[in-house]
Order: structure tokens, then C-alpha cells, then sequence
DNA sequence: AATTCGGGGCC
DNA sequence: GGCCCAGAATT
């Protein structure tokens, strides 16, 4: 076997042990010249950000049944789009996906860009899914720079420094081992290894294809790293939320607005979400306090969410929100914490 | 440079 | 309970 430099070692371990995954064109059909479609690329790397591959894959599968082209999703009404983007978080994501297809269409003739300054330019694509898509969709050189990566570097080189601050450094060190030949599949061979064998706890060490090269294997430091500076508590948080039916069924709903927590999602009126809240009933009703409350952890505060039904007659008037029709109301169009409430104002409980 | 943005699976 | 995850946008 001849003098192989990393990059070669690793692309030799993922022609093996290459995942199979629903937006991915494996080694070995790429090698017969067979290239990824941009839009599901670009579509997965998004829902990718901050998300695991088991929560994205049902949501990719569902998305690109609808709008199998980025035109169809460009055409796409918004309540729908957000519809079905809710439960996988980060729902600024979904706005800017919606505008980044609608740009595409209209300003690039349904073709995405190929460069990472181009595609960088987009909303929603910042430098990581630049450079994912710019090298998996167009084999781009790219520097690819996720959590997998930065712990794979971290490691590699037994560097102790925390994160976020050392993110230039490992950027790097990722820098100095992209290679010009395949950086497509080695950027996804990389990020598989992170996912696979270089775990955040209990690395395979033993498995990996660059064992002999890692200087935290021989340190023995590797599930120390990488170090992160320490995080803030979260506090916690009380809010009221009304959950009105009408004698015809409808439900009370308010669409929230496009920027803020959960924006541009439907959700339950109620009161600001706070130390104190201040009863805020949407409509003049009889509510009944529902005796559980719906507890939900937000990325920085807890919340506890206090119920409150009513059943109006079809006539009233709300001083906020819209009724959705019986018929048109699905419980999976809301947002995690609506729809815990919604199943135990009325799902788990009796009328 | 810090903060704001979700949610699920794992330990 | 906290940690992690194919991060981006805002301040």
C-alpha cells in the first residue's frame, strides 16, 4: 500500500462505513458520477443545524414528498411551510428557508449558488452550511467546520483550549487536513467519524482510522474533549395560556410574530411569559383552570405554563386571535410546548 | 463577544 | 437534571 497522507485514510474508512442517509449519494454512486440534488442538500443541512439525524429524517422524508423542487417550496403558502416545520425547533430556520427558495427562484433561476461567498449570502446559510453545501453538492474545497469537527480536531491535536473561543484555532486544524480530491465526501467522512466514532462520550477509539494520528489517544484525554466554557443557569419562567373551543369545535389560536420565541408559529393566547404573569383572556368566557400545567425547557429558561379552558358559543367575538375550523386544525402544526398543552388541557383529561 | 433561538435522546 | 446535536442571526 502506498504512503497514504489522512485525508486518503480517512475516505478509504468512509468507501466503507459510509451511512446511508436519505439526502446522501454514498461513495460509491458518486464515484460513478452521480451528483446530489443542491436543493436537498441544502434542505438537510438546515434542518441539520443544531438537530439530530433521527429527528431530521422523518421531516426531510414529509418535505420533499410536498416540494420535491426548491420552485415548489418557493410556491409554498407560509402557515403550511411552518405547519410542518413544527416540533423541529429553531423556527427562524423555517422563515429562512422559505426566504432563501423564494431567492433562489426568483433571483437565480432555481439554481443555487456554487461558491460559499455566494451561498453565504443566502438567509439561513451561515459559514458552516456555506461550506457544507459548496463541498458536498459541488465539490467545493471547503473548510468544514461543525460540533463533529471541532471535536474530532480538538482531540487530533489534544487541544485543550474551550470552546467558542478556540473555534478559530480548530478551524485551522481542520484547514490543514482538507483535501482537493473528493472534499465532499471527506467533509461528510468527517462528520460521520464524529457521529460514529468520535463521540462526544465513549469515542471508539479502537475503531478509528486515525488512531495512530490522535494525540488525545495517546493522552488518554479524548473524552475530555473538547472543553466548552461552562453555561448559564435557567431561570424559570410562569406563563397563562387559554385554550378556547367553540360550540362548533374551533379552536382559539394566535399566529405569533415573525421574529421572538417560536415566531411565526401558531400558538395559544395568553400572557407574557415572566415572574408575574397578568391574566390576559382573549375572550370573554367562563375558563376553567385546568388543574396539571405544562412544563417545557427552552434553550434558556424553563417554563411552567398554567391552562385555562373555556367552550364558547359560535357567535362571540375574541379581542385576539382567529378561530381555525374543527377541520382544519392539527395539534402537529404547533410548536412542542402548544401542543403539550393543548394534550393535557384536552386529550388527557375529561370534558 | 454574548445572547437568543427548540426539542429530543442520552446518561 | 444537564449535555449534546451537520449553527445562524442579532445585539
Amino acid at each position: 500500500m502506498r504512503d497514504s497522507g489522512p485525508s486518503e485514510i480517512l475516505l478509504d474508512w468512509y468507501d466503507a462505513h459510509a451511512r446511508d442517509l436519505p439526502w446522501r449519494v454514498g461513495p460509491a454512486a458518486r464515484k460513478a458520477g452521480i451528483r446530489p440534488d443542491p436543493y436537498r442538500i441544502w434542505l438537510s443541512e438546515v434542518m441539520l443545524q443544531q438537530t439530530t439525524v433521527a429527528s431530521v429524517r422523518s421531516y426531510f422524508e414529509r418535505f420533499t414528498a410536498l416540494w420535491p423542487r426548491v420552485e415548489d417550496l418557493a410556491a409554498a403558502p407560509d402557515a403550511q411551510v411552518m405547519g410542518e416545520w413544527a416540533g423541529l425547533g429553531y423556527y427562524a430556520r423555517a422563515r429562512n428557508l422559505l426566504k432563501c427558495a423564494r431567492a433562489v427562484t426568483s433571483d437565480h433561476g432555481g439554481t443555487f449558488p456554487q461558491t460559499p461567498e455566494s451561498l453565504r449570502a443566502l438567509p439561513g446559510i451561515g459559514p458552516y452550511t456555506a461550506a457544507a453545501i459548496a463541498s458536498i453538492a459541488f465539490d467545493y474545497p471547503a473548510v468544514v467546520v461543525d460540533g463533529n469537527v471541532e471535536r474530532v480536531m480538538a482531540r487530533l491535536h489534544d487541544d485543550p483550549t474551550p470552546l467558542p473561543a478556540a473555534k478559530p484555532v480548530f478551524t485551522r486544524y481542520a484547514e490543514a487536513l482538507t483535501p482537493q480530491e473528493r472534499p465532499g465526501d471527506y467533509a461528510q467522512a468527517v462528520m460521520d467519524l464524529g457521529a460514529t466514532v468520535c463521540t462526544p462520550r465513549n469515542p471508539s477509539c479502537i475503531l478509528c482510522p486515525w488512531q495512530e494520528r490522535c494525540a488525545a489517544r495517546l493522552a488518554r484525554t479524548a473524552s475530555t474533549l473538547p472543553r466548552k466554557t461552562p453555561k448559564k443557569p435557567k431561570p424559570v419562567r410562569l406563563g397563562i395560556a387559554y385554550l378556547a373551543r367553540r360550540e362548533d369545535g374551533a379552536w382559539l389560536l394566535e399566529r405569533r410574530p415573525d421574529r421572538g420565541l417560536l415566531g411565526g408559529m401558531l400558538g395559544w393566547p395568553g400572557s407574557e411569559w415572566g415572574d408575574a404573569p397578568e391574566p390576559a383572556p382573549p375572550i370573554d368566557a367562563d375558563w376553567q383552570e385546568v388543574g396539571a400545567e405544562a412544563r417545557h425547557t427552552f434553550t434558556h429558561f424553563h417554563l411552567r405554563l398554567a391552562l385555562r379552558t373555556a367552550v364558547v358559543p359560535v357567535d362571540q367575538v375574541p379581542e385576539r386571535g382567529i378561530f381555525v375550523e374543527a377541520g382544519e386544525f392539527r395539534s402537529s402544526d404547533l410548536p412542542t410546548v402548544m401542543r403539550k398543552a393543548f394534550d393535557l388541557a384536552w386529550t388527557q383529561r375529561p370534558d
